[in-house]
DNA sequence: TGTGCCCTGGTA
DNA sequence: TACCAGGGCACA
């Protein structure tokens, strides 16, 4: 599933590909797909040179040189896959983006529920979104803020960018465990203590995800991300810091890992 | 604030 | 073969 530190990473991976590259072909292959980027909008984008790509939370901006702008997101199962032309097209591709040099781009989505969509220059507007958690604008104090008016259980609430833009489900209950706070929680009740560790253990969290993707986890087969996990996906296994079972519960309909003995309400 | 929908491959 | 996974959105 990718979060932030997955998404920064596709990004990377998509600048080296095509920054400065000029769009020659673009195929909409998926009828979901289609549904966002119409027949008038590959014509637009035909021809035109990427000039800049950004990553916001889990949304990426391929900015072109007419101003207008190509928005991402991977949703559940998306991803970039890079070839050149005349190889085999990957499995589940979704989009074929094709440039003058030579690069061929494809946006693959087993469950074809990512979005890539074109916005007209000038049209693009991001959503509203909180602060990203690595940099220095995520305190404490805009974390209180986010939830001071929150009275619902503080895993769901994670999940709002507005409040904390980039965290997915999986890292929502990895640093819940982190912090040792039960997801469950009403969220405007939460010390200011616990938040700190809160703000502390999902910079922890993303910043661990975010080096194993590019240190160690496309080299090695054995190191998983599944195997970073340390409560996600744990069912009735044993906690690794006390021992007790990994209970998991449906919050706003998503899974809910967390250990009932060390994580206080 | 909570629920259901979009999607479809993988799994039980 | 039925069900599960879930990000973001519309809707109740």
């Amino acid at each position: 599933m990718p979060e932030l530190p997955e998404v920064e990473y596709a990004a990377q991976r998509l600048k080296t590909a095509v920054l400065g590259h000029t769009l020659n072909r673009v195929r909409v292959l998926h009828p979901a797909t289609a549904k966002y980027l119409t027949p008038a909008a590959v014509r637009a984008l035909v021809g035109r040179r990427v000039d800049r790509i950004e990553r916001r939370a889990k949304i990426q901006l391929v900015h072109l040189d007419d101003g207008s702008v190509l928005e991402v997101h991977f949703r559940m199962t998306g991803d970039w896959e890079f070839s050149t032309p005349g190889d085999e097209a990957p499995r589940f591709e979704r989009v074929r983006l094709e440039t003058q040099e030579g690069a061929v781009v494809s946006f693959v989505d087993s469950r074809a529920l990512g979005v890539v969509r074109w916005h007209a220059p000038g049209e693009y507007i991001l959503p509203p979104l909180g602060p990203e958690p690595l940099t220095e604008h995520f305190t404490v104090e805009s974390l209180q803020r986010a939830l001071a008016s929150r009275r619902a259980p503080i895993k769901p609430v994670l999940l709002d960018q507005r409040v904390v833009s980039g965290v997915g489900n999986i890292y929502a209950s990895e640093a819940l465990w982190v912090a040792k706070i039960n997801p469950n929680t009403i969220a405007n009740t939460i010390t200011k203590a616990r938040l700190t560790r809160l703000r502390d253990a999902i910079r922890e969290v993303l910043n661990a995800a975010g080096e194993a993707r590019y240190y160690g986890t496309q080299q090695d087969p054995n190191n998983t991300s599944e195997a970073r996990w340390r409560v996600y996906d744990r069912e009735g296994e044993e906690c690794i810091r006390c021992g007790s079972a990994i209970a998991r519960i449906v919050q706003a309909a998503r899974s809910t890992y967390f250990c009932r003995r060390c994580q206080k309400a």
